[in-house]
DNA sequence: CTGACTGCAAAAGGTTTGCAAAAAG
DNA sequence: CTTTTTGCAAACCTTTTGCAGTCAG
């Protein structure tokens, strides 16, 4: 299905701000709502950073986007079009990167049989030490 | 090696407020500061948010206690001197349930073979659907 | 038309910082 | 005695909310 009936069919409408946004988070990858904004800022003056956040709200709702907390600051927020991917971050240099979310297939399945829990996979987060800093 | 040592090797100093911080967290299990600023007044007076917050910081730097994010809202701290355990935390109802991290093994195995990457198992926790929410 | 959505401004968390006084080693 | 730590107040950053006007369907 494509994003607008999506949105559509829980009863929201289609305004250029959410598909602003949503283009935006695709291009980004991985955007704080800030970010966010000053992306949509240039194809659109006016534009609010409530309207960022409550659009955030909805698209997720929908299943379009996810997030994860990936620093302390802010979210960051990744389109779920594109393969379910893991991020990686490194608690010393504070660097990202993504892994394909098979790595977690056995502990999803665990999960699932043990406690019934169904993990959302588009939302995990791993902090630890990247290759260069556990050398250290 | 105990808690207090933990500090000094690190240069850090012992101090009445940085005990009571460490005692309110492995008594409330899982506390955000400012649950641990309630516990931590009751048996001291004036203490304040602020210094909360720096003791927990230097507590996760020796390696004390960590933190995780389960809500939006503030994380929440635990200790690291008892058995390690993921949270699940239930996107619908809101609902946290701990269990054993031994579940992470093959990823965190993996992990460290495919990107030597160490991951801070303590750290984690998996948002999904709990198993009466995940039936509707 | 009507209800959903937006921009704006203000409020509400949650966290950090500068500084002078107090306490640890 | 020296250096770290603390309390206090203010600043800061991120997110939420109320409201009136605007726009999608």
């Amino acid at each position: 299905m494509n994003w607008d009936n999506k949105l559509r069919q829980l009863g929201y409408r289609i305004t250029p701000q959410r598909q602003l946004v949503l283009e935006a988070i695709e291009e980004l990858k991985h955007a704080t709502p800030e970010q966010i904004l000053g992306a949509v800022s240039k194809k659109m003056t006016g534009i609010n950073l409530s309207t960022i956040y409550r659009t955030l709200e909805v698209l997720e709702k929908v299943g379009l986007v996810s997030h994860s907390h990936i620093g302390h600051g802010a979210p960051t927020y990744h389109s779920l079009e594109e393969e379910t991917h893991i991020h990686l971050v490194c608690s010393e240099c504070e660097s990202v990167q993504s892994i394909s979310a098979d790595i977690m297939e056995y502990t999803v399945r665990a999960l699932r049989a043990d406690r019934a829990f169904e993990v959302d996979v588009s939302h995990v987060t791993f902090h630890g030490l990247c290759d260069k800093c556990s050398k250290k």
